[in-house]
DNA sequence: TGCTATGTTATTTTT
DNA sequence: TAACATAGCA
C-alpha cells in the first residue's frame, strides 16, 4: 500500500487512488481537501507519472504557494517539476508560450481592474454614455460578455439600460485594449482557451503537456475556466475536481454552482466522492453549520459528519446597538486573554461587510487588543507605487497609453490638458498609440514653445531611462535613476499634508524598490516585464505580513475563506446583513436578481470557520445610513430548533414601573 | 493646480 | 453618519 494514503479515511483515501478519467471531490468544509490534492500529487508521481505531467490550478496565489510547500514537504525537490498556479498565472504563461511559437512577440501589458477602470473612464468621455452609470458595473457586465466568449456584435440587444451601454462600450473597449495590447484578468483565461478551442495541435500541445489535471475550489470556476479546464483534458479526461458547492460565495463576481452541480454532464463516465468527516469543528457548530444549509435547495444533498466531540455550545448573543455590540466582544476578548483562555492568534471576527469592522476597531483599540484585518488595500495600490508602476510599464511597452497618460505631467513638468488633446487627437487620426505621437510634437504643437520644450524633455527622459533599463545589470539602479531625475521625492514632500504622510510614501517608494532589487537577483529570466506581470498578479510575497505577534484576525466572510480559528465572533448575524439588504433589494445597476442561497451559504462559511467556539452576535438596532433602525434576527437562524444555540439577551430591558416612569416623562416634555 | 464646498451613496473583491 | 467624488473657485 502507498504510503500517501495510509492514514487516510475510505473517501479520502479513494480519491487519492482514483487517477484516471473524470473524478468529482465533494469535499465539504475541514474535511481535509488540501492535505487529499498533494496526497494524490505525491501519489501520481509515485506512479511514475512525470511531475511535468501535472497540473494543479488554485484561484489564489495563497492556496498554491502553501500547495506548493506541502508538497515539497512530502516529495521534496521535484516538486518544483509540477505545474501548480492559478489560473490567471497558468493562461499567462500559456499566452506567453502560444505567442513565442508564433510570430507574435510583441511585448504585452496586463491590466488589473484598476486598470481597466481607468480606461473605461477614459472611453467613456468619447463614446457618449450617460454619466450617472456606475463604471464598476458596466465593467462587471462586459467581463460577462467576456467570459461568454461574445464578440462585441454578438452581444444580444437589451431593454436594460446598463446591458445597453455595457454592449455599447464593450467593443470600444476591446478595441482600446488591443491598441494598448493589454490584457485583462479575463483575456488571461479566454484567449488561451480560444487558442485551444480553434486549434486542434494547440489544444494537443497542451492536453498531452498536461495529462493529470487538478482543480482547487472547484465551485468557483466561471464558464470561460469551465472551457479551459475542457480543453486542456480533452486528450485524456483526466480531470480532478475539487470543491463544495456550500462554499460557493463569488456568484457575483462570475462563479458558476452550476458547474460543480452538473460536472457529470460536462466530463461525462466520472466518479464522485463525498468528502464528509469533518475534522475541524465542534459537534455543536458542525450541527448548526447542517441546519443553516440544509435549507438551500439547488445542491448536492449532504451533511457533514462530525469527528470531534460535541464541544460547548454555539451561542447569539443580543446587544443593544452596534457600538455595545463591538465594546462585548472587545470586553469578551480581552476576558479571554486575562484567564488565557485563548491567545489572540486563535480568535477571529468575521462580518458580512466591511463597515461592522469600524466599530470593532476602536472597541478593540480601547481595550489594548492588537488586531490585523484581512485584506484591506495593497500595497502596490498605493498611488505613489502605482504611479512608478505607471512609468516601467511604459518603458516595458510604450502603446500603453494608459500609462503614458498617468505620467505625461507627472511630476508636474508643464504638459496640460490642451498639448494632451492636440497630441491625442494626432495619434488618434493616424490610428496609432499616444507615444508616437512625442517625437513628432514640434510639428503637432505649432507655435507653444513651453509644451514643445516640455514633451521634448519627457522623451528624452524616456529614452535615457529605456537604455539605462536595457543595458544588462542595474535594473533597481536604472529606476533609482528614473526617480532622481523626475524629482519623486520632492514631489511626495511637497504633496503630501503631512510629513509623517510624505514619510510613509516614500518609504513605500523605497520599500517598492527592495522588492525589486530582490526579484532581479532572482533567477535568469527576472526582468523588469516579468516583475510587472507578478505584480499584476498579485503574486509577490507579501514582506509585511506581520501575523508575527498576538493579534486578533479581522475579516469579511468573503475574505476568511479557507481559514479556521479555535474561537469565532459572527458579527451582525441579522436581517440586512445576512442575508444583505441589497440581494433583497438590488439597486437598478445590479446584474441579476440577488441570489439567497447565496447569502446562506456566506453564513455556512462563516459558522464553519470556527473550531472549538462560536459565538453569533447581533445588535437589536443599529445606525443605517445614518438612522437608527430596528434590526431583526437573521432569517437563516429563526427558522432553526432553538436547541441548536444559546440565546443571551443583553439588551436593556425595563421593569413595568420603569417604562411607565419613562413613559410620563416623554409625555410631560411633548405637553410642555 | 490644488483646495474646499457640496452632493451622493451606501456588499462581498481570489486574479 | 461618513466617506468619497465632483465641481467650482482661487
Amino acid at each position: 500500500m502507498s504510503k500517501w494514503f495510509a492514514d487516510l479515511n475510505p473517501q479520502q483515501k479513494e480519491a487519492v487512488e482514483t487517477i484516471e478519467g473524470p473524478l468529482l471531490v465533494l469535499s465539504g468544509a475541514g474535511s481535509g481537501k488540501t492535505l487529499v490534492i498533494t496526497r494524490r500529487i505525491a501519489y501520481l508521481m509515485e506512479q511514475g507519472i512525470a511531475p511535468e505531467h501535472i497540473l494543479a490550478v488554485t484561484f489564489t496565489n495563497k492556496a498554491a504557494a502553501e500547495m506548493r510547500e506541502r508538497l515539497r514537504a512530502m516529495v521534496g525537490h521535484t516538486a518544483k517539476k509540477v505545474t501548480l498556479s492559478t489560473f490567471h498565472s497558468l493562461g499567462l504563461q500559456m499566452l506567453r508560450a502560444e505567442r513565442n511559437r508564433g510570430k507574435n512577440k510583441k511585448p504585452f501589458v496586463i491590466f488589473d481592474q484598476a486598470d481597466q477602470m481607468a480606461c473605461l473612464r477614459e472611453l467613456s468621455r468619447t463614446v457618449r454614455l450617460d454619466r450617472s452609470l456606475d463604471l464598476g458595473s458596466l465593467l462587471a457586465r462586459i467581463g460577462g460578455f467576456k467570459n461568454a466568449f461574445l464578440d462585441p456584435e454578438q452581444v444580444p440587444a437589451s431593454e436594460d439600460e446598463y446591458q445597453h451601454a455595457a454592449a455599447t462600450l464593450y467593443g470600444a473597449y476591446c478595441q482600446a485594449m488591443e491598441a494598448y495590447a493589454a490584457f485583462d484578468f479575463d483575456d488571461l483565461i479566454c484567449t488561451p482557451t480560444r487558442m485551444m478551442e480553434r486549434s486542434a495541435p494547440c489544444r494537443r500541445r497542451w492536453s498531452g503537456r498536461f495529462r493529470y489535471v487538478l482543480v482547487d475550489e472547484y465551485q468557483d470556476t466561471n464558464s470561460a475556466q469551465l472551457r479551459m479546464l475542457k480543453a486542456l483534458v480533452s486528450l485524456h479526461s483526466n480531470l480532478c475536481a475539487v470543491g463544495d458547492d456550500d462554499q460557493s460565495i463569488y456568484g457575483w463576481r462570475g462563479a458558476e454552482v452550476r458547474n460543480i452541480l452538473k460536472f457529470d454532464s460536462d466530463f461525462p463516465a466520472g466518479k464522485v466522492i463525498y468528502l464528509m468527516r469533518n475534522y475541524r469543528s465542534v459537534g455543536s457548530v458542525l450541527a448548526l453549520a447542517n441546519a443553516v444549509i440544509a435549507k438551500n435547495e439547488n445542491r448536492h444533498p449532504k451533511s457533514m459528519v462530525a469527528h470531534r466531540a460535541e464541544g460547548s455550545a454555539v451561542k447569539m448573543v443580543v446587544n443593544e446597538d452596534g457600538e455595545s455590540e463591538a465594546e462585548w466582544v472587545a470586553k469578551r476578548m480581552a476576558h479571554y486573554r486575562e484567564e488565557k483562555k485563548y491567545r489572540l492568534s486563535q480568535i477571529a471576527v468575521l462580518y458580512r461587510s466591511n463597515r461592522l469592522a469600524r466599530a470593532l476597531e476602536s472597541a478593540l483599540r480601547a481595550q489594548n487588543i492588537t488586531y490585523r484585518v484581512v485584506g484591506g488595500q495593497s500595497y502596490f495600490d498605493r498611488k505613489e507605487v502605482k504611479d512608478l508602476i505607471a512609468y516601467l510599464k511604459l518603458c516595458v511597452h510604450p502603446a500603453d497609453s494608459l500609462s503614458l497618460r498617468r505620467v505625461i505631467n507627472w511630476p508636474a513638468r508643464g504638459i496640460g490638458p490642451v498639448t494632451l488633446a492636440r497630441l491625442a487627437e494626432w495619434a488618434e487620426q493616424r490610428q496609432m498609440p499616444l507615444y508616437s505621437a512625442l517625437p513628432k510634437a514640434d510639428q503637432i504643437l505649432g507655435s507653444s514653445d513651453r509644451a514643445r520644450k516640455a514633451v521634448a524633455g519627457f522623451v528624452a527622459l524616456m529614452d535615457k531611462t529605456r537604455k539605462r533599463l536595457s543595458t544588462h545589470a542595474a535594473v533597481p539602479e536604472a529606476v533609482r535613476d528614473l526617480i532622481d531625475d523626475i524629482g519623486m521625492k520632492a514631489d511626495i514632500f511637497n504633496a503630501a499634508s503631512s510629513g509623517k504622510v510624505a514619510e510613509r510614501r516614500w518609504a513605500s517608494v523605497q520599500d517598492f524598490l527592495d522588492g525589486l532589487g530582490r526579484h532581479c537577483q532572482g533567477p535568469g529570466s527576472a526582468t523588469l516585464a516579468t516583475y510587472l506581470s507578478k505584480i499584476a498578479l498579485n503574486e509577490l510575497e507579501k514582506d509585511q505580513e506581520q501575523d508575527s505577534g498576538e493579534q486578533v484576525t479581522l475579516s469579511t466572510l468573503h475574505g476568511a475563506k479557507g481559514l479556521e480559528f479555535p474561537l469565532v465572533f459572527l458579527l451582525g448575524v441579522e436581517e440586512g446583513f445576512l442575508p444583505h439588504e441589497r440581494v433583497m433589494n438590488p439597486a437598478s445597476n445590479d446584474a441579476g436578481g440577488g441570489d439567497l442561497s447565496e447569502e446562506r451559504r456566506l453564513c455556512y462559511v462563516g459558522i464553519t470557520r470556527a473550531k472549538d467556539e462560536l459565538v453569533m452576535t447581533r445588535a437589536a438596532q443599529r445606525m443605517i445610513h445614518g438612522q437608527m433602525r430596528d434590526r431583526a434576527p437573521s432569517r437563516f437562524l429563526t427558522d432553526l430548533p432553538k436547541e441548536l444555540f444559546e440565546t443571551e439577551d443583553h439588551t436593556i430591558v425595563l421593569s413595568p414601573e420603569e417604562s411607565k416612569k419613562r413613559l410620563e416623562e416623554i409625555r410631560k416634555m411633548l405637553s410642555r
